[in-house]
DNA sequence: GTTCTATCTGAACATCCGTTCATATACGGT
DNA sequence: ACCGTATATGAACGGATGTTCAGATAGAAC
């Protein structure tokens, strides 16, 4: 017995990245075998192979669909007047796009060493162009005299860091709005980057 | 043959507890094998088992000697007189205690998720006393406004994020010396919890 | 110098792994 | 109504996994 209902190629695929994404993120790639992917889709492990090459593609292609998702949907924000609105766009986009994307986050900063050489330069170029991002707003904002910091840098993966902390922790519907968490944060980077 | 030489009990034990931070934090727990560790100290993977019950147990007690080894650390530093020089302290203590053992935080961070739930929970107390000492102080800074923070709980993760962030790039030897990162980063800290 | 025991070996256990492939079949196109 | 092919099965591959254990031996104790 073979495809036990209908022609699935538009819908098997799609799903087995699902699974795999919510897998990788719960137990790690190297704790998800194929046949686990598999038996949550529904499907035989033999037939994953007609999706992906293999696992490590698997992993990488989830991977890269996040990033690329990440670079395209801030690229179409508009950009503001000033450095100190651009950075508080910043952090708003950032936080909410990444407590949206729980296990996309997880994996694309968990799983980075289960990548291969190549594919984790590839992956780690995006992140890099992604955090440029953020220092060219606080380079602006410093030649202004918006911005008064050490060393553009380090105050890049400061802030970066520091937002990225919310996603350990924030949980819909729990003490505080996105809106409050949203608020303190931005009081907390803009400090840190102003006189 | 058995012992090929002497014996090594008090020996052994250490060595398989360094092969296994060393090869977790490098590849990943689920990762490693027992006779990659085994491989690593000279002896044959059976021999493990005279030193752990088995691998969880292993990958648990590198990370509680960690977080024991933190927190008796900090315990024994002198409490400075003001809140302001006791979170100078905590951010001194923080970036360089973490910086001196990259593998057992990063072991800590990375594989909570390795740990039973029982183990799971006893690291997670740990770490949340950690982190309640850092609260202390700006709650206590808080009190007799030498801090302004919207949340403690917050300001206390937020800041322990940025914290950690150093581990990610920080390297001997690199552009900036450590005194220089403790001093951005201090200054950064102080901004984002004072007006 | 003999005995005793802590320590290690090496083989074995059952089970899992990623991947391949011959085979079967349900559907889209005719 | 039939064919061709995209899609799935299920068995098989070699090898790795964590763990156990009987047997061997080096060093400590006397």
């Amino acid at each position: 017995m073979a495809r036990t209902q209908g022609s699935h190629s538009d819908i098997t695929g799609p799903r087995i990245r699902k699974a795999a994404l919510r897998l990788f993120a719960q137990q790690g790639y190297a704790a998800v075998s194929m046949r686990q992917i598999a038996a949550d889709v529904g499907v035989q492990a033999g037939a994953l192979y007609n999706y992906t090459p293999d696992k490590q593609s698997l992993l990488y292609r989830l991977m890269n669909d996040h990033m690329q998702d990440l670079l395209s949907t801030y690229a179409k924000l508009e950009r503001p007047a000033t450095a100190l609105e651009a950075l508080r766009q910043f952090v708003g986009f950032h936080i909410r796009f990444h407590l949206e994307r729980p296990d996309e986050v997880f994996i694309a900063y968990m799983e980075l060493r289960n990548l291969t050489p190549e594919n984790f330069g590839e992956i780690e170029a995006l992140r890099r162009a992604y955090e440029d991002s953020l220092e060219q707003i606080l380079k602006d904002g410093q030649e202004v005299g918006a911005f008064l910091v050490a060393d553009t840098k380090m105050a890049t993966l400061a802030v970066i860091a520091m937002l990225n902390g919310v996603m350990t922790w924030y949980r819909a519907g729990g003490r505080l709005s996105l809106d409050e968490v949203e608020q303190v944060y931005w009081d907390m980077v803009r400090r840190s980057v102003t006189a």
